[in-house]
DNA sequence: ATGAAAGCGCTAACAT
DNA sequence: ATGTTAGCGCTTTCAT
């Protein structure tokens, strides 16, 4: 075993097993025509070198980097960072790498970091667009998959998402079964697509319960707990009466209704109820502990990255994926013994 | 602007500005050979054919691929996705991309991800060893930073930890100011070198405090909630008189242990006090939200990837650094009224 | 200041 | 079944 001070080539191991290069290339890439002896000899002779393919030069010629990018908000945030984990985990079993950058929804810094994708030649990239406006992607010609829900303008691209309108059937059902009817909504920004599908299933459900959607509250925030708070402030501000019921876009906004509500000398759930969602894992660890909906984030990492390659694979079906949600009953909500005879799931769209 | 099948490379660029390939190169990596008006038309012309410089080409004649990896334990633990981001941020700010990888402390995992990059042949890796036996990256011959406790053994390299003798002291004078002198202490694995440095420093300061450090008494958990609330449990067996005050070595195992309490009935910070140590944003939501103890995560990421880069460009002093962690005080420790006079930091090491 | 040419390590025809 | 050869897109001498 000799130690050189460059790393070994194929033309190493090759000289080392007394065969040509494209001999070695055979041997590695397990290709067909390839006697068994020589292919055992020269994996030998590859591991006695201490052998390592330049998967850049693999790429460079085979049009494969074997990269794929990862495009997310943010990935010190708990959510993304289990969306990342899952997306590595399948892109590891593959024998993929998986780059990642934040984009802190900035639009000019997610335009960056993907034209860094295209010169790194990534095979391909998972995206959770900042904005709807997202015509980068297809001018830059690159394989890509759709995270998250802004997928909805893109119909002839792939995009993996969680199952929002069954996520608010869920939470509205749960809610209902318990007495709660008429939850004050706590949105995040208008702009953005999920907010929009949140209200309209819950104006469908609404309808389908025969509640008037005109008697629906809303409130908004910015998906911080700062933000949940203020807004939690601004509904207690209208002096409402009796038990009140808040549903959360999110958790953080939901663990900041529930600060909101303790400072103002509530008591949770005794007079406010709140159900949350995401699943963060704060939620667990609050008093009283949040009630929520869990996004299967891991799972849609995992998606995704499936999704990706086989896009990149040339199966070419661009398919919409929306894995469903959980409810995860903690102790946020109270059970104001409701309608009991409602059945949990309403009729699929 | 002509649009091709295939992407542009410096050859179209050059057909394009009238130039030759050398001249294209030149402009591109600013070097100083080259007029400034055929640079700018170069720069025009690459514009014009949307040209994107292919890395994996530059990354093979230049023996610099502009990748670092980064393997940690597990990227979905919120600690290890802040070390991440600041890892992330780094590295793009110096047109360097990420590729992350999670080891889930598997020797062989870890392993497995070592090789990898040096297939993929980053620049360097930024690594959280699982094992203190750590050898393979030596032989590896590839520039790296060791990011975490486990620096320790290699003193030929550079590495960046939070500075847990610092950490650990503030915690026992915090303690101590407010009359807990003799606290229990949660702490984790046993063969992590994490413990023995927190142990150390503990049995230090009791000294230079005159406590028999032969009075204290640790219980074992494994970094997990449950495990935490299970230590709890034993310590609350040995049915100890008064106010129990308890350091955990980690957030999770404080926050089991606060479960622990209220589920004996005990309340917090009335009858137990609970410091914790990393700063989880959990610990900000729980009731009493959490007192604790947090490292610089995000610093810790940055300053890793800086060192690395450091170590790249042949800067090689194998620096060892550590960073300070800071005490959030919330609400779970109670103030018995302690030795108000002793000063808040001791002597350094 | 610019161009010509060699070559990084590999794969993929094309020979044999 | 194995070897020969021609590049992939770029940087880098070496000429001019």
């Amino acid at each position: 075993m000799r130690r050189l001070n460059r790393p070994p080539t194929i033309v190493d191991v090759a000289r080392l097993a007394g065969v040509s290069k494209s001999t070695v290339a055979r041997a590695l890439s397990d290709g067909p025509d390839i006697n068994e002896e020589t292919r055992k000899a020269v994996l030998a002779a590859a591991r006695a070198a201490g052998y390592e393919r330049n998967r850049l030069a693999v790429g460079m010629r085979s049009g494969r980097s074997g990269l794929i990018g990862l495009v997310i908000p943010d990935i010190a945030n708990p959510f993304w960072a289990e969306v990342a984990r899952g997306a590595q985990d399948h892109a590891v079993e593959h024998g993929a790498s998986l780059l990642v950058f934040s984009s802190d929804w900035d639009h000019g810094l997610e335009a960056r970091h993907l034209r860094t994708l295209r010169q790194a030649r990534v095979d391909g990239a998972i995206v959770n667009p900042v904005a709807d406006n997202f015509d980068d992607l297809h001018r830059f010609g690159l394989p890509f998959v759709l995270i998250g829900s802004s997928a909805e303008h893109y119909p002839e691209s792939s995009s993996v998402g969680s199952d929002i309108a069954q996520a608010v059937r869920l939470g509205l059902d749960y809610l209902h079964a318990r007495g709660h009817s008429r939850p004050y909504l706590l949105m995040g920004p208008r702009w953005r697509i999920a907010r929009t599908r949140f209200l309209r299933t819950v104006v469908e459900h609404n309808i389908a319960h025969d509640i008037d959607p005109a008697t629906l509250i809303t409130e908004d925030g910015d998906y911080t707990v700062e933000g949940g708070r203020a807004a939690m402030q601004r509904i207690l501000a209208r002096n409402p009466a009796g038990h009140i019921a808040v549903f959360a876009q999110n958790d953080l906004m939901a663990l900041g209704a529930m600060l909101a509500a303790r400072e103002a000398g509530l008591s949770c759930p005794g007079d406010v109820s709140i159900l949350g969602f995401d699943g963060v894992p704060a939620g667990a660890f609050s008093a009283p502990a949040l009630t929520t909906i869990e996004k299967p984030a891991r799972a849609l990492g995992r998606r995704s990255a499936q999704s990706l390659l086989d896009v990149i694979a040339g199966h070419t079906e661009p398919g919409r994926i929306y894995l469903p949600c959980k409810l995860i009953e903690r102790g946020s909500v109270a059970n104001l013994g409701g309608v009991a005879t409602l059945p949990l799931t309403v009729a699929a769209e």
